[in-house]
DNA sequence: CTGAAAGCGCTTACAG
DNA sequence: CTGAAAGCGCTTACAG
């Protein structure tokens, strides 16, 4: 049997040096371009290595450097638009300095995120970017953070540490998207939101564990209180995950009390409740308003075009990105916890409440009185 | 100054095996959990390593075992739905078997497809799974390839070697789609895609590159020279990446012979084309038939909802994670190019072509009989 | 079952 | 500028 047969193994510094007859040491500096090395000797070792198509090992030099130019990052749903749009923004930033992206998806899990980061961390990831599943529950990203790797919490705050986040005022988003529609007339405004979270009636914000939706919940009832509205929490509702946004809508709109605007804590959940208020053949806005957070293209296109709260998403990410940059080459960072202004943007999916009249509805009556 | 300051350094098996008073190997075997050990002394070990909060070294482990437990991701756009659902579905499967994925995104550019490639293989990635931005200039895959680790390709095919590749049938979805038009009367159909293609007008599908493209022009064209149709690719516009899709949209629909039907080459164009549909004040079907590639919950909830080509794009992605896997335990796979089946899903955007009367077009005529 | 040694493919001091 | 040696943190044979 021949021996030139294939070349399984992956060629080395000790061969290329073997080949250029020059020692391991000068190899690697050549083709590592660091120290001193003559033209000569060098051109040697270039050739060797274009020969034998050398392709550094990046795991040998990671091990003796200590850095692996990646950046580990962890989110809630890769397919949710908003994610995409933050992790494009993240790569860009990244790869615009030299690193790549290690990409998790934790399906908002606790003990997938968990598990992502203890993944991440053991492949010497140089920085953690991760959209905390919970705020509450945060002894993995305290354990992540002891580690003196950088942590960068996006989109979420989290208790229990100092940690860096790159989020967005949720609480004004929230409260100018329902004081407008309290403009408009509105009292009885939904909140839908897709967290794991028990069945029934949300009863105290105390339970929310993302800090998003506990800040989103806080601007519709402070707002809706302010207002003078008598049980601002009525309406709002968190285990769409559990129940399906189309059961918790249908839900939201039938019966006596029944809700007037629903505010969707994403463009998936507003996508769900819109063909569900089209199915029971309710019309947005006059029988339903609608607010979607998020602006994707789409939601110019529906018939109406959406009211939405748009997020500065690429900048959050973008933003996480060079946090991290700066916390990896160690510089002390200022802005440790920037907080990104969101804009409603009005369209057609919102108007004036329906009259509190009585209409078709094939319920049986029961007010006493 | 104290020494018991911050632990800098992250523990490693020879501190376990100090502070457990045992040898390195049997340390090593302990927290690695392989060879011979006594239970007394696996529990030590453990006890130590839990104290020193130890985490292996996973890129110490990856140079032993040559193996990185990491698959590298090379796709166009992770903010197009058609990859971001591609992606969930390599995660879930990779994830499943005890893999990681590196995600890279190439913005359909070879230079950073190249690139991108490149740095993955030096991180010693187990498998690759790339959708090529061209299936001509393929010396880069080849190169992959020759390094003895598996590359699948996803979406698209490539010349030049013996790719496995995980597809779908696009000329018969094309054609599928072209004849749903004929049907209904339409002969002008236009097809619009957003390549790095000159502008201009289309003229040999020997130029398209993208191997998805020119399948589906294919379709197109060879459906319509079937049924007669003189000029079958005068419609084809592969520069909407130059131009804008707008402006090709609008090209399109304007002038003495203008396109009577449209088909998007993916959700994003579609959405465009829809845009300016509207905006040049043009009714779905009525005036212009519109026909999508890809099926994103949102074409169902427009007015009028969208006629789509649907793929199977989650089956497709985890297949080229399976094929990956596969390989890398060595079996030599069977179905190396497995090509899916699309479906027409009929909604209410395609309708009859419009008569072919001059109407209120208010540009010069300048037929000459 | 346990330990000492060599090795993975690089980089980092340190002498010539 | 050049080379020999040690080391990064593990795993892999190989003797006891």
């Amino acid at each position: 049997v021949p021996k030139d047969d294939a070349p399984k193994r992956d060629a080395t510094v000790a061969d290329i040096a073997r080949a250029a007859n020059v020692s391991k040491a000068a190899a690697a500096r050549a083709l590592g371009d660091y120290g001193p090395v003559s033209a000569a000797m060098r051109d040697r070792v270039l050739a060797a290595a274009h020969e034998l198509n050398y392709r550094p090992n990046a795991l040998a030099k990671s091990m003796n450097t200590g850095r692996s130019n990646t950046i580990g990052v962890v989110v809630g749903d890769i397919e949710n638009p908003f994610f995409a749009h933050a992790v494009r923004a993240i790569s860009d930033v990244a790869s615009g300095s030299g690193y790549e992206v290690i990409l998790t998806n934790s399906g908002e899990d606790l003990l997938s995120e968990q598990h992502a980061i203890d993944v991440l961390l053991d492949k010497r990831v140089d920085a953690l970017i991760v959209a905390p599943s919970s705020s509450v529950n945060t002894s993995h990203l305290q354990a992540a953070q002891a580690t003196g790797r950088p942590l960068i919490l996006l989109d979420r705050r989290a208790d229990g540490g100092e940690f860096d986040s790159v989020t967005v005022d949720n609480r004004g988003a929230a409260a100018n998207a329902t004081a407008h529609l309290l403009d408009q007339g509105h009292t009885r405004i939904a909140f839908i939101s897709t967290l794991d979270h028990p069945v029934g009636t949300f009863s105290s914000s105390g339970t929310v564990t993302m800090s998003t939706v506990a800040d989103r919940i806080r601007g519709v009832t402070e707002t809706l209180a302010k207002a003078g509205v008598a049980d601002p929490a009525e309406f709002v509702r968190l285990d769409a995950n559990r129940r399906g946004v189309a059961e918790v809508t249908r839900d939201l709109l039938t019966g006596d009390r029944r809700a007037t605007a629903i505010i969707a804590s994403d463009s998936l959940v507003a996508l769900a409740a819109f063909k569900t208020i089209r199915r029971m053949g309710l019309r947005i806005p006059d029988d339903v308003s609608l607010i979607a957070f998020d602006n994707p293209e789409w939601t110019e296109i529906t018939t109406p075009p959406l009211t939405v709260v748009e997020q500065p998403i690429y900048e959050l990410g973008a933003e996480a990105a060079r946090l991290a940059l700066r916390r990896i080459d160690g510089n002390d960072v200022d802005g440790r916890m920037p907080v990104f202004d969101t804009a409603l943007v009005l369209r057609e999916s919102t108007g004036p409440a329906p009259r509190p009249v009585a209409h078709d509805t094939p319920e049986r009556s029961t007010r006493s009185t």
